[in-house]
DNA sequence: GTATCTGCAAATGGTTTGCACGCTA
DNA sequence: TAGCGTGCAAACCATTTGCAGATAC
């Protein structure tokens, strides 16, 4: 909680060093993006801001988005089957783990990944700037949730 | 060629064995996607597929995709950003190198990722069934093509 | 001969944009 | 009070779908 209000004092300092403007809209969507870890979607992120703010609109809360992924503060997982899920508490690559099912999104640490792109970068010749893995399948609630041996795949 | 020419023949085989008929334009994507190391879009293949059969429709380009996506032979690379790209050589999850100034899109091999993923699976509980590497960076051209010291990201 | 495939055009759905008004700094 | 931010509605655009006519088998 402290950390992720931390992490919510950190986008609002960057927002105002821009000269950004803070409205409760916008402070409502900075404070589910810093503190979420369901990597929500617009709607996802829409629906929350409107229990506090009824009047918020979608577009408003895109905009905000927007403006966080210009500024590098928010990562932003698109599917092209799907809506987009974002993850602004950590918008430095890092592998996701995604229920095929469920949808949903839980982060996996490790450093496997930095070593992989430096030794891929300096053997194929490009300048890497960043990289997406996601590992796709089943959660455990999911497994659990299916009929024993069934055989299930992605779409 | 000859490799290619028997990724065609195979994704015949399969078509003809799952009952599917094929007409000269399927025929044709079939190629492009059994051939083509560039993984094209759907545009891409509807412009290539339209030099040899001009009635062609952007329609039943998507259709076969769709047809060979469902039976598992080919990969499908979204961005949410853009349009989807197709792999239809190896339909096995591989790491791609994504350049993000010319979109070009390389395969890279390693069998590393086998690896992570069972010891992923086995330390998360999921049932992995898949995944998705991406390294994203400049490749070799864009780099000669860009003013020396730059400093280039994602955006 | 007939079920499947094709081309066309319209629908879909997430995301973006234009514009007039409202509100932060 | 000067612009930036908001809400609304329309635009966008890749992809999908419905349907009538064409065609592979």
């Amino acid at each position: 909680m402290s950390e992720s209000n931390s992490r919510l004092q950190d986008l609002v300092g960057r927002l105002r060093a821009q000269g950004h403007r803070l409205t409760p809209q916008r402070m409502a969507v900075l404070s589910i993006l810093a503190e979420s870890r369901a990597h929500p979607s617009a709607q996802d992120i829409y629906q929350q801001v409107k229990n506090d703010f009824p009047m918020t609109s979608l577009a408003t809360v895109y905009k905000t988005i927007t403006l966080l992924k210009e500024m590098g503060e928010v990562l932003e997982l698109g599917f092209s089957d799907d809506s987009s899920r974002y993850d602004g508490r950590q918008p430095i690559p890092h592998p996701h783990l995604v229920c095929v099912q469920c949808k949903t999104i839980v982060d996996w640490d490790t450093d496997i990944l930095s070593e992989l792109e430096q030794q891929i970068a300096k053997e194929s010749g490009y300048q890497v700037v960043g990289h997406r893995l996601d590992l796709l399948g089943l959660c455990p609630d999911c497994q659990r949730d299916l009929p024993g041996g069934s055989n299930p795949h992605v779409c």
